[in-house]
DNA sequence: TTTACATATTAGAATATTCTAATATAATAA
DNA sequence: TTATTATATTAGAATATTCTAATATGTAAA
């Protein structure tokens, strides 16, 4: 791969997490291994629209992939990059 | 720190190096330490204004520091999260 | 004491992102 | 069936980001 190919790579991986809503659905995913959307709806300040555009936005970089069950769908970590990267921003941190 | 305050400071300093240019940045400082503006100008595509724009950037979110030696300013990498997350998205490259 | 060099700043058009509101779809329960 | 629950999609206004072009500032060489 080109070097400038990969900036833009790495860094559109970077932008995909770089939000308060999405970096909190990757904090959750990454503590909690699995969770629905209605998890997410309950949990976070955000529309149910609002958590399902920025999961779709994961999915579709895929950052995140997802299995349903019934009529609930279930989140989860993929990328194993964004994993090392929101250990490192957390380690240190109390709260989950 | 409450829970939200904290994602979107964390959120924010994902978004600092999220960039193509901005990561290239942080990348040739975390290989060379310390590099000049016109370092940057020379070895990436872009012009000298946005090359000093987007350190400017960098500067002002704390991520980079800069010491000025005669009319040249060297930049180097302050905040140990961004050293260690550059670390993690190249530790398998090659290219430099 | 002007010229060249190194870097910073500003303005603004072009582009991208984000959220809200409304609606759609798909699965289960009544 | 019909209603309810869980999630997805779409449109578009509001907002933020990015780059270019022009210019400014500070330092050193001629």
């Amino acid at each position: 791969m080109q070097y400038k190919e990969m900036m833009m790579k790495k860094a559109e991986l970077l932008k995909a997490i770089a939000h308060p809503i999405r970096l909190c659905l990757v904090k959750n995913l990454y503590v909690h291994g699995r969770c629905s959307v209605t998890f997410f709806t309950d949990c976070m300040d955000a529309t149910q629209s609002n958590i399902s555009q920025h999961l779709a936005k994961l999915r579709d970089l895929g950052i995140l992939s997802c299995e349903k069950e019934g009529r609930i769908v279930y989140y989860f970590i993929k990328n194993e990059e964004v994993k090392k990267i929101v250990q490192i921003l957390f380690e240190e941190a109390e709260n989950v």
